[in-house]
DNA sequence: AAGCCAACCGAATGATCGGTCGGTTTTTTT
DNA sequence: AAAAAAACCGACCGATCATTCGGTTGGCTT
């Protein structure tokens, strides 16, 4: 399993930092010391590498949520359980730059017009990420820290400018990190404004 | 020029639909009629090429706002001009897809690290989409419509939002539409809260 | 009509691509 | 220890890639 991990390992770095077209397996073979025989006899194609490379990330990605939600303290107010999860989101774009990457490019969303795997690996991602944010809005609904319509549509304007965010931050356009004040600032108005 | 804008016109779709690395030259020569010694003698490599798309894309994108700026009724307050420019860049995100899908694919800004001539175009268009949003959210503060401390960086969070809508929409995982109320309610709260 | 130049052509080139295959080594099972 | 299975190797293949180059065309100037 070693030379199995070590491909993976590496194609994952290769497939966000070069595209999909951009990663040679040639590469891979010389930079995990694995022969090319070795590559496709651990994956039937370079599609079928990325498909399981694609499963590594959103396993990773939801289990990283499921760890931060554990050790949560309870008690604090659905706006402050938001905020928390965009902060963090934040955090992840930097700490998991490669598996953001991957979520950035397109390659993705065109295999998924073609490929029913890849297409329910991106939409588990995302209902996942927009369930987490939505907990929060809901539980804030509740105890009346929150104020608005609708709380999955408002989930989805939240989730896509904080990605938007991470993504303009990875692509060297933003600097997130000079950003933070005034995404917390927009995120409490936007959540908890007049309703 | 017909030829030489025929490449042009065909490698803006195939780069928006397939990429830098996933545009052949072979296909542009199909496409266009012109042969590959043509495309050669138009633009010195592949990457001149892209070049001059992106220098047009970033003509006809700023092209677009002024023109709209220009028909715009004065009179307006800041925060409806921004709504307005807020819904003027969805609309854009429709019409104009594929100059959008560039600038939201991964190449560029690798380019753009090693070519300065790319990083400027990137650099031109971002700074001047932010300006027309900073001048909408200046113009509120100063008739009032508008409440918040840093027009810049508010108008850095606004792009993101919209912009993350308009990309999450043409890659097939939101549907703007349905998302359009939602978006502007956001807008406004983000704009007129509490100070 | 002679000269010129930019537009245009397409066969040829060498590099690189994803993928195959027959064989060897290592590990597991019996 | 024998046999079966899985991991691994790298030379090889046909296809495709960006780019080159020698040559043709057609309109413009002189």
């Amino acid at each position: 399993m070693s030379k199995k991990n070590a491909i993976l390992a590496t194609a994952t770095r290769l497939f966000s930092r070069n595209g999909f077209q951009g990663t040679a397996v040639a590469e891979l073979s010389t930079l995990t010391g694995a022969a090319t025989g070795t590559i496709f006899h651990h994956f039937k194609n370079k599609e079928a590498l990325f498909l399981q490379v694609l499963k590594d990330v959103k396993e990773s990605l939801l289990d990283q949520f499921d760890r931060h939600r554990q050790q949560r303290l309870p008690g604090g107010s659905g706006l402050a359980q938001v905020l928390d999860v965009v902060s963090f989101y934040l955090h992840l774009g930097g700490t998991m730059e490669d598996q953001f990457l991957i979520l950035h490019r397109h390659f993705p969303y065109q295999m998924a017009e073609t490929s029913p795997v890849c297409r329910d690996h991106l939409a588990s991602i995302y209902t996942s990420l927009l369930d987490i944010f939505e907990a929060g809005i809901q539980k804030g609904l509740e105890d009346g820290s929150v104020r608005l319509d609708d709380p999955r549509k408002t989930a989805m304007v939240l989730f896509a400018m904080v990605d938007g965010i991470v993504r303009l931050n990875t692509y060297r356009v933003y600097d997130a990190g000079a950003l933070y004040d005034s995404l917390m600032t927009a995120c409490k108005r936007l959540l908890a404004g007049g309703p």
